[in-house]
DNA sequence: TTCTTATGCATAATAAACTTAGGTATATTT
DNA sequence: AAATATACCTAAGTTTATTATGCATAAGAA
């Protein structure tokens, strides 16, 4: 993912906003586009990322729908109603953590 | 620590940047700055605090100084040179992390 | 045309970080 | 006297991600 050990625990949050801001995604589209918007500094790596994809499916904030497109398999995920909510969440959540972080770090601005 | 799972991580940056700081502080004090500062957002539990506080030390980045207080054991860390560093590289690391993660969520101001 | 890279999915063993749940002991407050 | 605060600690278990694989098709390079 990251030689910083700080993205531990960011990957859920990720992935929701991405689904969030581009409605359907599957799992190789999701490394690349993250490698692409972070120009390289994150690299999803597929051992984490297709678990991580399960597992939200499984939590019912994602949908999957199939594709065979040129003769190559798809898993397309989208987000549930739930999954629309618990973005939100995540979202306050990572802002939250930055407001806290630079409290600790620079409490002169606290 | 909290509920958010986007702390995992964190601490060492935390623990670093709070001695770099304050000089010196034992591993108690150091669970009441952090929910001082941070308004009770975020509780160090001990048993994530002292085996970080051990393997900082292990690596050499923090200096341990043993005081009776009280009656009552403390015992101070400050940074070494090394952890000082290290220290530098910790909060450029977050002030990235806090970047590309804003490039994620909301790429229209990347 | 063969070999490598890219696309696309997946899991299993291991490692790292943290939680939960204990344990010990002294001081202070109720 | 009992509860809370101070002050240290570790061990079992969980979560999250890494590393190392595996399978399969498509495209590009040698």
């Amino acid at each position: 993912m990251s030689n910083s050990k700080l993205y531990k625990g960011s990957l859920n949050t990720i992935i929701l906003q991405l689904l969030n801001q581009h409605n359907k995604m599957y799992g190789y589209e999701i490394t690349q586009k993250v490698k692409a918007l972070t120009k390289g500094e994150l690299n999803i790596t597929e051992g984490a990322l297709y678990p991580a994809l399960h597992k939200l499916e499984a939590e019912g904030l994602l949908d999957v729908e199939v594709a065979k497109v040129d003769n190559r398999l798809r898993k397309y995920y989208k987000l549930t109603d739930t999954g629309t909510k618990e973005t939100v969440n995540k979202l306050e959540e990572l802002a939250d953590y930055i407001k806290t972080m630079q409290a600790l770090v620079n409490p002169k601005l606290a």
